[in-house]
RNA sequence: CGGGAUGUAGCGCAGCCUGGUAGCGCACCUGCUUCGGGAGCAGGGGGCCGCUGGUUCGAAUCCAGUCAUCCCGACCA
């Protein structure tokens, strides 16, 4: 491709409306331009990187054995109604009328669609397992889109969906996806983790996410320092090991603490440790009343806890809730003598004379003691891991906490769908049974996002060979004088020729100016052609990661070109 | 949806407080010079000051509303 002739409008400032790195590298190198918010065209640069990501994600789901196809992006609500996600999904799910009043959606996700195909085409056991994969555009019109492919509200996404005659089987093939992402991942130049993680809103009963490793991610996660445990913070546990106090219980005290309502200056005023205090949280559950107590240098994780109420809506409580349900304002809430459900973190059970609110204003509890003050209806972990808690899964290991970008996500459905929308099969012995299903996930752009986010330095984006939108350009310094643009076109000539993918910087401009742009849309070689190296038959090859330079030869020049590409790109 | 902020040339911004001819840098066009890390000089083109209404002799500027965008939070395969 020659750069006069293609289209790869970057800019010099960064744009006032780009936060992260990645965005504004891809808006600058003129990957993207936004459309609307969430909404993004891709520029030729930043489609070839896409597409290159596209084709490893096609080559590696193929390898797995699973199927390529593609579903339509308006959907027919019925569908929706039949899953229940219809009334379930909330205002992510873009919902519209066509001329005759019927309703439909955009597509956010296919589980609905592929199900329904599959419930009509397969019959038999024979035809089990499949795995079927289409590589598409979904919409969902998130509360709040941003960092550019980041977060998108119309974004292009890689979605499986597996079918299996029983668990077992469908364990087979969620092994494989799983192994199918580790290797595109890989592939793609990324460092990731894969994490055990909450289901969400998708449902079933198992899953793992992949997290590329940035600072800027919006996702925090754990790893075990002994063993390869590792989880979203939404879903890791911490091995209880806080030794329980023996201590005899003391006399209940009333303290006064005047206008002291966060943990911090409660227990700065009475001088003890954040962990003496108990904090106690009024939310509400399906517009129910609860109290939640955890010690107080703990967080509430709101998943762990909505998953076991199993409720729908949790919220913390307004202050007018407060009021009611604790008789004081925010701030002096404390579980004895209060009227609702007490649920209580597994680290609080063994706590001894702690302070909590006295459900009055101005006023605190000392000594307080489970039992004897208090009954909590039900212990459990819901909690945040914190740094350095003990890892669940091994003796000596501890926690250690990321931040990640999820690019990928892979689920064991079970048969929430197929049950729904009865997709069933017969059995060998002409029995009835229903479908295990699987769901797998890739974000294509937020995948090549990420990897800027991780692969960039002050002068613009550093490309993994494989993921680049060309392997190599061709800086012809002075395009006018003979010698020189003939060496460039010979040298592009030879590379295309060779499969290489090669940019040639034509353009009647200064050699600064070429070198800056090339710089910033992180082309990985660059072959530099200039008359006074040329005169000595030379040109120079710089490397974009390393910036190592090597003066040599043309036709040595052109060799490594192809050596360093094959290499890179050998599976 | 709650909180905060911003809309002025393609991009980045000033002007607004204190109303009176719309400005700067980059980019763009022409010419000359320059040519290994975003060149210099000279000349030039480009604006419904987000939109609607109000106040005023007069509004980019003051007031009200509205739309859009961004940030924090809640939310989220």
């Amino acid at each position: 491709m020659r750069y006069s002739q293609y289209f790869i409008p970057t800019v010099k400032e960064t744009p006032s409306d780009a936060e992260v790195i990645s965005h504004q590298l891809m808006l600058r190198a003129g990957m993207i331009r936004k459309l609307a918010a969430g909404v993004y065209n891709y520029l030729p640069l930043g489609l070839r990187s896409i597409r290159k990501v596209e084709n490893i994600v096609r080559e590696e789901m193929n390898r797995a054995g699973a199927i390529e196809l593609l579903m339509p992006t308006v959907q027919p609500s019925e569908l929706w109604q039949e899953s229940g996600r219809w009334e379930q999904y909330g205002k992510e799910l873009l919902r519209f009328k066509d001329r005759k009043d019927t309703e439909f959606c955009l597509g956010p996700t296919h589980e609905e669609v592929i199900t329904d195909l599959v419930r009509r085409e397969v019959k038999s056991y024979r035809q089990l397992p499949i795995n079927l994969y289409q590589i598409q555009g979904k919409f969902r019109d998130e509360i709040r889109p941003r960092f550019g492919l980041m977060r998108g509200r119309e974004f292009i996404m890689k979605d499986a969906y597996s079918f299996d005659v029983d668990e077992k089987a469908a364990d087979t093939s969620y092994d494989k996806m799983y192994q199918a992402y580790r290797r595109i991942f890989e592939r793609c130049g990324l460092r990731f983790r894969a994490v055990e993680a909450d289901t969400g809103s998708i449902g079933g009963s198992y899953s793992h996410e992949f997290m590329v490793l940035a600072e800027s991610g919006e996702d925090a996660i754990v790893s075990c320092t002994a063993c390869d445990y590792a989880a979203n913070v939404e879903k890791a546990e911490a091995r209880q090991t806080g030794a329980a106090d023996h201590a005899e219980a003391r006399p209940l005290e009333k303290v006064a603490t005047p206008d002291k309502k966060s943990i911090e200056d409660v227990a700065g005023f009475l001088d003890v440790h954040a962990s003496a205090l108990v904090k106690t949280l009024v939310l509400l559950a399906d517009n129910e009343p609860i109290v939640v107590l955890l010690r107080g240098d703990h967080e509430l994780n709101e998943i762990k806890l909505k998953n076991l109420l199993g409720c729908d809506l949790l919220e913390m409580a307004g202050d007018d809730v407060v009021l009611k349900v604790t008789g004081a304002p925010t701030g002096f809430a404390g579980p004895v003598g209060i009227g609702v459900k007490i649920i209580a973190d597994l680290a609080v059970q063994g706590m001894k004379n702690f302070v909590t609110g006295a459900n009055s204003k101005d006023l605190h509890l000392k000594n307080v003691n489970l039992e004897r003050d208090f009954t909590a209806s039900v212990f459990a972990d819901i909690r945040n891991v914190v740094l350095g808690d003990s890892c669940p899964r091994c003796a000596g290991g501890t926690l250690e906490m990321w931040r990640g970008i999820e690019v990928g996500h892979v689920f064991k459905l079970g048969t929430k769908y197929s049950k729904a929308m009865k997709a069933t099969y017969l059995d060998a012995d002409g029995k009835e049974q229903i479908i295990f299903m699987g769901c797998y996930g890739i974000g294509i752009g937020r995948t090549v996002a990420a990897c800027i986010e991780q692969n960039h330095d002050e002068n613009g984006i550093i490309f993994p060979l494989p993921i680049a939108p060309f392997h190599c350009i061709i800086s012809a310094l002075n395009m006018k004088e003979e010698p020189v643009r003939d060496c460039s076109e010979a040298i592009y000539a030879q590379l295309a020729a060779a499969g290489v993918e090669v940019l040639l910087d034509d353009r009647d401009e200064r050699p600064g100016f070429k070198f800056k742009d090339a710089d910033l849309i992180g082309i990985p070689l660059r072959i530099v052609v200039g008359a006074k190296n040329l005169a000595e038959g030379k040109v120079e090859l710089k490397d974009r990661k390393t910036g190592g330079v090597e003066l040599l030869p043309v036709a040595d020049a052109v060799e490594k070109v192809k050596t360093a590409v094959g290499e890179a790109l050998k599976q």
